[in-house]
RNA sequence: GCGCCUGUAGCUCAGGGGAUAGAGCGUCGGACUCCGGAUCCGAAGGCCGCAGGUUCGAUUCCUGCCAGGCGCGCCA
């Protein structure tokens, strides 16, 4: 752990720089395809062998002697062609990783740096697709967080769109409801309106000559005018914080909510279309379909030129987008005000409103920007990163990714056990897309609640003396385990068609099996400690570790617990890998295949029952520094950590 | 039509210019009077979509084709 590989590669380039001629990038460190064969492989003659025109082999046989002196390794081979195969010396090695601190790590590249994610429009309750979305940026943040970085959570609420004008058409218009009606009802708002709009979206479909009402609507509710507008917002406000509930099981958490309605009234367009104007970033439209707008070039993709400003005068999507992104990196040289939205186990949730507070704080002004969206949005996020690129910011630009991710879709099982019927003309497909609009979706809260109800009655089976709210808590905590490690296992651009059987399941390569290997650790501490009265942190001290001997191992045992050692120790590249890919689905899969190797390791090697003391205490050893490297990535991928199950 | 993505075991998916292509699910067969069986072990199962090209070497890179998905609004 903790870059030794870095510092590793610094010593191989010390003793071959003199040797041959050879480049930062072709000195590769890689895995042999098998432990037996060395813990690093050196791939390097391989790409001299062409430059230098000698046989990898020979280039092998030259480098080896070198090589063969660096501390901290036992012995260098040559295999194959010309690899040359590292063995580390496992005593250091080990010390060094047990005792080594596990905290944070001090890598910061970034001033700070926003995610936005989560973005749900505030006019009906979370679906699955939402949760992909947020255990992803959840869990991204979690992850920069612990390289270093600062970190500000963002969740866009965007409380004057279209989405929550047709919920508010849809209590004055269909319902004839008032403000006090609504606040009166009973049950969850953003339940109720889940069915709300889709009824509304369906009227509105039969009914086009309500497109002008409606329209109406949305304009009072941009200006923050009538009853329409007090409705929007206290619509929004309560969806908003059922949202932040529903996440908040997840363990999921914000630091601020930007709202539309505050760049509407804090003219944050304005200024930006100034900006656009000023560096020639758009230009009005001369001729052509889009006469009369302002639209913006686009160089790098083959589409159309991307309309800005209607030739109304009004602002597109995008444009407002444009605006928002500029103030996520502090260059749009306006602020919000800001007021407290509510508490969750002490940390404030803030929101942004156009009035002026006697808050000082203050979000924005990242130096990088990651906007967590799926996928079909890469067009306009392309839109927005080209922008910036024309405004003269090009390093903003490049510091604007788009983390992009395919849908969540339904299986059509899993549409039959909802009772719903697939679109007209679209029977027979393979999946069906989510659809607001249409009701088309899997609540997030109704399936977290069949997680638990499914955690409560497995925990129930097997600890049926624990009281009930213990049993709840650990059903929650497994139910949230099982949601959050099956949106990471896939990767980004892999489409997930949610089957219910699968996604119940807590058996194979699920949260579930992760978490009860942790509980089966600590099952073992806690038994240590009381049949035999050993308190394992009493174990791990340097001492104690400058002991190790490995000799009592047979060498079959040996090499197991090495290879498990060796594997643990790479989960912080692994962490920085999965940022860097921004394939969080890596360290979904290192740590399932670290708890399968560490399952079939205790299966066989016991430790409460094994007699001679030396050999115990190499096992505990390992076991510990297991139980360490496993929960920060539990906790990393926000799996929680039950003391059983 | 144009752009982006995908095609790997029955199913769901990893991987990746080189040393025997891997998991999970499912199927079949096993496991210690055991530290938790939400576990472990084993078996069966693959022309890595097709065809060319680059390379000493391609499942991986390039091109073309086939198949599927998603985008391409003066909607958000």
């Amino acid at each position: 752990m903790r870059l030794w590989r870095k510092s590793l590669k610094e010593k191989i380039r010390e003793q071959l720089v003199p040797l041959f001629p050879l480049e930062e990038a072709e000195l590769e460190l890689t895995q042999p395809p098998s432990s037996k064969m060395g813990d690093v492989a050196l791939p390097f003659p391989f790409r001299l062998a062409r430059k230098i025109k000698k046989p990898p082999r020979h280039i092998a046989e030259q480098a080896q002697p070198q090589l063969a002196q660096i501390e901290g390794l036992a012995r260098v081979e040559i295999a194959g062609g010309g690899y040359l195969n590292l063995f580390l010396d496992r005593k250091k090695f080990i010390k060094e990783m047990v005792l080594g601190k596990t905290e944070k790590q001090e890598l910061a590249e970034e001033k700070k740096i926003i995610i936005e994610h989560t973005n749900i429009n505030p006019n009906k309750a979370a679906h699955i697709g939402h949760l992909r979305n947020a255990v992803l940026g959840d869990t991204l943040a979690r992850c920069l967080k612990y390289k270093g970085e600062q970190v500000e959570v963002q969740n866009y609420i965007d409380d004057t769109g279209v989405q929550v004008v047709d919920v508010v058409f849809g209590f004055l218009e269909l319902e004839r409801k008032t403000l006090a009606d609504i606040q009166a009802l009973s049950g969850k708002l953003d339940d109720y309106c889940w069915d709300l709009y889709t009824r509304v979206s369906a009227y509105l479909q039969e009914h086009p000559q309500a497109q002008n009402k409606r329209n109406v609507y949305l304009k009072k509710i941009e200006k923050g005018e009538g009853e329409e507008a007090r409705v929007a917002a206290y619509i929004s406000r309560e969806i908003a914080r059922a949202h932040l509930e529903t996440m908040k099981r997840l363990d999921i958490s914000y630091d601020v909510l930007p709202c539309e309605s505050s760049i509407l009234h804090l003219k944050f367009w304005e200024r930006a279309f100034q900006l656009l104007q000023e560096k020639k970033a758009i230009t009005l439209a001369q001729e052509g379909p889009n006469k009369g707008c302002w639209i913006m070039p686009l160089t790098h993709r083959t589409e159309k030129e991307k309309v800005i400003v209607r030739s109304d005068g009004t602002v597109t999507y995008v444009g407002k987008d444009i605006a928002y992104q500029l103030w996520k990196l502090g260059l749009l040289g306006l602020d919000f005000y800001y007021e407290p939205f509510l508490q969750e186990n002490g940390h404030t949730i803030w929101i942004t409103t156009h009035q002026p507070t006697p808050h000082q704080v203050h979000f924005g002004g990242g130096s990088k920007v990651y906007n967590v969206i799926d996928t079909r949005q890469s067009y306009l996020q392309d839109v927005v990163v080209q922008g910036l690129r024309r405004l003269g910011y090009p390093q903003e630009a490049d510091k604007s990714i788009h983390f992009s991710y395919e849908m969540v879709a339904l299986s059509p099982q899993s549409l039959r056990e909802l009772g719903l019927e697939p679109p007209p003309g679209e029977e027979d497909r393979s999946f069906y897309e989510v659809s607001g609009r249409k009701g088309l979706g899997i609540k997030a809260n109704d399936f977290l609640d069949r997680l638990e109800a499914k955690a409560y009655h497995e925990v129930d089976q097997r600890n049926p003396d624990l009281p009930r709210p213990v049993k709840e808590e650990i059903a929650h905590q497994i139910a949230c385990g099982a949601l959050r490690y099956f949106m990471l296992k896939y990767t980004r651009n892999s489409l997930i068609v949610f089957d219910f059987d699968e996604a119940l399941n807590f058996e194979g390569e699920t949260g579930p099996y992760l978490q009860y290997t942790y509980v089966r650790i600590q099952s073992i501490f806690r038994k240590l400690k009381e049949r035999k009265k050993i308190v394992v942190e009493d174990l791990i001290t340097p001492e104690k570790l400058n002991q190790i001997d490995l000799s009592p191992l047979n060498p079959q045992e040996a090499d197991e617990m090495w290879d498990l050692i060796y594997l643990a120790s790479l989960l912080d590249e692994e962490v920085l890998h999965s940022i860097v890919t921004l394939e969080l689905a890596n360290l979904a899969k290192f740590t399932f295949n670290l708890c399968q190797k560490f399952n079939a390791y205790y299966h066989k090697y016991p430790i409460l029952a094994e007699p001679e003391a030396k050999i115990q205490f190499l096992r505990i050893i390992t076991v510990y520094y297991l139980q360490n490297t496993l929960s920060i990535a539990l906790q990393l991928m926000g799996l929680p950590l039950p003391e059983k199950m």
